[in-house]
RNA sequence: GCUCCCAUAGUUCAAUGGAUAGAACAACUCUCUCCUAAAGAGUAGAUCCGGGUUCGAUUCCCGGUGGGAGUACCA
């Protein structure tokens, strides 16, 4: 139990006594004290007065004597204006260390057979093209949201929905058989996703020219979109994909695992997996039995023209498409096929879909038709929705050639945190494989932190020069802090120091050192509000705050010289603490943390 | 047009309705005989505008302004 929640509890129990009123523990509002005054944790008075019926400064004074005689966790008070400082007695530090440093997994909740099962989907690619950095955030969020949801106790079901059909991959194959010579990832060298994606490239300019030469003969736009010669071979190539035509299939059997080794590649390198995908190419045909089913049920309705709609003008919505005129699934089609295979497959408790905040419309309309088809979880699933990565100069366009690249990505980063290794040059024992790794481990450090330390729901500028500085708010200066801590502890170990031991049991520990224990503490707390939020970022900001709060405290002193050898091994310990709920917490993000850097 | 989201130092980001709005980067000063200086200490610098709700508003509500997204028989 966390202090403030030991707290909490005394303080209703004090509302009780000194004013026979009953409280929420909500209502006990508990903060870190400002550093400008003296104490530890502070209780706000404000939301009490009702109960006192006193004024601020005397409902402190009440609740601090009250806390300070009938607890052994206050050892002294002062109340400033509404605000009771609380100053917390040395023993109940102490006693939080030897909390943390009992359980490698503090914080941490495991699942069990009874515990809720989220089901999360995340990274959703198209398979005509490589991912690009809005991917990467997507993959990231989805896997840190995975890991804190597993950390809060629930059983987690990690999903893919890989839209594998449609137009735009006839697109990629009919520019692959005209122009390709047969030329494979093997012949060319090239990764299988790239690969496609470079005949997407290539259709769409091919096709372009054919629109300007339509246009120029006299053709409105529309119409030549509509009518350039490409584009209705194209739509020929995805009626005869439906048919099931073996030729058409087989290059899209073909082409698709191609793309899936590419994707492989990348997945591995950003360090997600899943344990259950699903196809779109076998999902869209249950999306219309869904459909057909409502329609009988009277949820939705049939035009003139054929086409299926759902109305939900009295859900403050418009109209919603789900079957085309002539019988073909949309989007949202395929997502309750998808929906009804998943609720098939697993006793789904929760859902929650990662995908950006261009869909916040889908979603809505998404849980409404859930919900009214009868799926349980509709009306609660929770669109995780995230913001756009932006560049410095402007949105990520394909066309203007302003796409990010993954594994480009990846790669530079890589490199960078390499570069910067050998630089410094203290890794020069270190074997060429040793060093390759630790620069991957920064390297992914760096990039999946400055993704991941802001708030989900905002757009972010993605700046390429910044997100590979390894100074201030990042990924690599928290890792740098670990691995100084590892070297002290590897140090202390060869001078036959036992930190494993316990604690030792009377020591004298200074502010900081109390600040510190508090801070740790605090982690459980953290995990917890971040998994109720399905929020990195908090998580992120986290890490970073304790580590720079022992960093300031680990230049006062040389830890390995303290004479005092009770004090040289609760530092020890207090170190060892630090870097074990580090490592937890970046765990939850998915960055490793290295030994040596 | 309609709907939704966003707005905080020069820049990138923080702040369950709480005290003097925190960091980082960039700028300017300092600190390596020292467990890893990829570090630490310091100086300067911000809540888009106008109302409201209350003990108290960056946070909640209303109205502006400025940005983004959606509004397709695309996915």
């Amino acid at each position: 139990m966390t202090l403030e929640t030991q707290l909490q509890a005394a303080a209703v129990q004090a509302v009780a006594v000194l004013y026979g009123a009953q409280v929420d523990a909500a209502q006990i509002q508990i903060q870190k004290t400002r550093p400008e005054f003296e104490g530890h944790l502070t209780l706000v008075t404000f939301p009490l007065l009702r109960q006192s019926h006193k004024r601020p400064e005397e409902t402190g004074e009440d609740m601090g004597r009250y806390l300070k005689e009938n607890t052994a966790l206050v050892s002294a008070y002062n109340v400033v204006k509404g605000f009771l400082n609380l100053v917390i007695a040395p023993q109940a530090w102490l006693g939080l260390l030897d909390e943390i440093n009992a359980d490698p997994q503090y914080g941490l909740v495991s699942a069990t057979e009874e515990s809720p099962l989220v089901m999360i989907e995340y990274s959703s690619p198209n398979t005509n093209k490589p991912l690009h950095l809005g991917h990467v955030r997507n993959n990231l969020l989805g896997w840190a949201v995975s890991q804190i949801a597993a950390a809060n106790g629930n059983r987690v079901v990690r999903t893919n929905i890989v839209n594998d059909r449609g137009i735009h991959i006839c697109k990629s194959m009919l520019a692959w058989l005209r122009w390709g010579n047969g030329e494979t990832p093997e012949s060319s060298g090239k990764k299988g996703d790239h690969l496609i994606g470079d005949y997407y490239v290539l259709f769409d300019k091919h096709y372009r020219e054919e629109v300007h030469a339509l246009m120029a003969q006299g053709l409105s736009e529309d119409e030549a979109k509509q009518e350039a010669p490409l584009i209705k071979e194209a739509h020929e190539m995805l009626v005869k994909w439906e048919q099931g035509d073996t030729e058409v299939r087989s290059l899209w059997e073909k082409m698709n695992t191609w793309v899936y080794a590419g994707f492989d590649e990348t997945y591995k390198a950003l360090g997600v997996s899943f344990d259950k995908i699903y196809y779109e190419s076998q999902t869209y045909l249950e999306g219309k039995e869904k459909v057909e089913e409502g329609l009988k049920k009277g949820i939705f309705y049939r035009r003139p023209d054929n086409s299926v709609w759902a109305d939900l003008t009295g859900e403050g919505l418009d109209e919603k498409l789900l079957l085309r005129s002539d019988g073909t699934s949309v989007y949202m089609t395929q997502d309750i096929g998808t929906a009804k295979l998943r609720f098939q497959d697993f006793p789904i408790d929760k859902m929650v879909y990662v995908v950006g905040n261009e869909q916040n419309y889908h979603f809505q309309v998404l849980s409404i038709l859930l919900d009214k088809l009868g799926f349980e979880w509709g009306k609660g699933l929770v669109h995780f929705s995230y913001g756009m990565v932006e560049l410095p100069n402007g949105k990520m366009k394909s066309r203007e050639g302003t796409v990010v690249d993954a594994d480009d990505l990846v790669a530079a980063m890589i490199a960078d945190a390499r570069a910067t290794m050998d630089a410094a040059g203290k890794n020069d024992d270190m074997t060429e494989e040793e060093k390759q790794e630790t620069a991957r481990i920064v390297g992914m450090g760096a990039l999946k932190y400055f993704l991941l330390k802001v708030d989900a729901r905002k757009n972010m500028l993605f700046n390429p020069e910044e997100s590979i500085d390894f100074n201030g708010n990042t990924g690599p200066f928290i890792q740098y802090t670990y691995a100084r801590i590892r070297s002290v502890l590897r140090k202390a170990a060869e001078q036959g120091l036992n930190v494993e031991a316990g604690l030792p049991a009377d020591v004298a520990i200074s502010t900081k050192e109390e600040e510190l224990i508090q801070h740790m503490a605090q982690f459980a707390e953290v995990v917890r509000t971040a998994g109720q939020d399905c929020s990195p970022s908090v998580i992120a900001n986290y890490c970073y705050d304790l580590v720079k709060e022992y960093n300031q405290f680990y230049h006062d002193f040389s830890i390995l010289k303290e004479e005092d050898e009770a004090k040289k091994m609760f530092r020890l310990a207090l170190s060892k603490n630090v870097a074990q709920i580090v490592k937890n917490g970046m765990g939850l993000l998915g960055i490793e943390m290295p030994e040596r850097m």
